[in-house]
DNA sequence: AGCAATAACGTAACAGCGTCACGATATGGC
DNA sequence: GCCATATCGTGACGCTGTTACGTTATTGCT
C-alpha cells in the first residue's frame, strides 16, 4: 500500500559517489547534508536514513578512502627487489595523500569534530595495512630488515603519515627538491635503520 | 567623551589564558566564541574585535600550545650524551602530546575548518624547531649522525608527529607496552639510520 | 550642576549548520 | 473510486560564526 522506498542502498552508493569528489572540490568546510543531499539529488533526511547521522556519513567517505588507497596498491607490481618495493608502496602513499589531500585528512586526521576514528575504525585501514606488512615481511625474509613485522609496518606508517602530513601542510619545505630529499632521507634512513647489523640498534633491545 | 575601552590587550590575555584550558577540557567542538565569551566573562562581539575572527583566536591558541611546547623544553637538561639528550626531547614532545591532545591537534593537525596553519605561522614553531636543531647539531659535532640539520630536524619531527598521531588516535598499539616498544623502535632506527658508515645509507645521496 | 557629543558596549538579528517532527504524498488492495 | 499506510521532503529547532545597530557610560563645555 505504501509508495516505493528511495532511499535504497542504490542510494547510498549514488551518494557516497558523489561524496568524495564533493569533498575534495569544497573543502572540509563546503561538506554539508545539505549541499551533498541537493547534488546527489535527494533530501537531508534521506541522507540521515542512510547514514545516521554526519559522522556516519564521514565514516563512509574515510572507508572509501581507505578503498581507494588499496586500489591504488593493486597497480604496483612487484620487482625482485624486496626493499625498493618497500619504499614503492611508500611513494605510492605519498603520492595518494597528494592527489586527494582533503580525503587524505578525513583518513589520517580529524577535520570534521563529529567524526573521531576510533580503535574499530582503525580495522579499515586493515587491508591497507596487510599489503604493508606484506611488503615487510619480503624484506625481513630478504634479510634487508630485522624486527617484529607489525611493528615495523607501523613506524614506517606513522613516519608516512607524518612526512604526509607536512608536506600537505607546506611544512616540509618550499622547494619541490628539498620536499623529495628529505622523504627520500627519511625513507632511507628508517630502513636503514631497521637493518640487521646496525651496532647501535641493539640498543632497541636492552 | 567616550567611556573607557575595555577590550584591551589586558583583556586579550585574560581570555587567551581561558581558552587553552576550555578548548583542552570541552574538545574542539565545545570550543565555540559564544562560550569562550562567556567563560572570560566578556561578550562575542569583543572576541571578533580582539581576534577578527574564529580562525584568528584559533591561530592564537595555536601559537600559545608552541610556546608551551618551548616552555617545557627549558626544563630539560643536557647531559653528555648528545644522543640521548635527542631522544629525550622527542620523548619530551610525546609527553606534551599526551597531556594536551586537543591542543596537540590544534598545533599538529587541523581541526577547525576555519583556520588552516601556512607558511607565515611555520615561523610559530621556529622556536621549537631550533630548539631540536640545536641536539641535532650536538649529535653531528659528536659524529652520532651525519648529514644537513635542517634536513634531519624535519625528518625526526615529521617521525614524532607521525607517531604521536597514531598513539593519539589510539592506532599505534593497544597496550601500553607496544606503544612504547613502537616508539622506541621507531626512534632508535632513524637515529641509527642517520647515523655515519651505514652502506645503504648512501643510496640516499645517489 | 546639567547637558550634549561621542565612542565603546552588548543585545539581537542574519545566514547557515546538523537534525528531526510532522504534514503532504503516492501507491496497492478493496 | 476510495482507503489505509508507508515513505517522502518541507519546515522548524537550537546551535554556530558574524555583525548591524540601538543603548550606555563617560568627558568637556556651558
Amino acid at each position: 500500500m505504501p509508495r516505493l522506498k528511495e532511499r535504497t542502498p542504490e542510494l547510498r552508493d549514488r551518494v557516497l559517489r558523489v561524496a568524495v569528489p564533493m569533498l575534495e572540490a569544497g573543502g572540509v568546510s563546503g561538506f554539508t547534508a545539505r549541499r551533498l543531499a541537493a547534488q546527489a539529488k535527494t533530501s537531508t533526511p534521506a541522507l540521515y536514513e542512510l547514514f545516521g547521522d554526519k559522522g556516519g556519513l564521514v565514516r563512509e567517505v574515510f572507508f572509501e578512502g581507505f578503498r581507494m588507497l588499496r586500489r591504488r596498491f593493486d597497480t604496483l607490481d612487484d620487482t625482485p627487489d624486496p626493499r625498493a618495493d618497500l619504499v614503492q608502496v611508500i611513494g605510492a602513499i605519498r603520492s595518494f595523500v597528494r592527489d586527494n589531500p582533503v580525503l587524505a585528512e578525513v583518513m589520517f586526521s580529524r577535520p570534521f569534530a563529529d567524526f573521531d576514528p576510533g580503535t574499530d575504525e582503525t580495522a579499515a585501514g586493515g587491508s591497507v595495512r596487510e599489503f604493508i606488512v606484506g611488503r615487510v615481511r619480503r624484506c625481513i625474509d630478504a634479510g634487508v630488515i630485522e624486527g617484529n613485522e607489525t611493528d615495523i609496518a607501523h613506524v614506517l606508517l606513522a613516519l608516512t603519515q607524518g612526512l604526509a602530513g607536512q608536506e600537505n601542510a607546506g611544512w616540509l619545505g618550499t622547494s619541490e627538491s628539498s620536499v623529495d630529499r628529505r622523504w627520500a632521507l627519511a625513507v632511507n634512513a628508517a630502513l636503514d635503520g631497521l637493518g640487521p647489523a646496525t651496532p647501535r640498534a641493539r640498543r632497541a633491545q636492552s
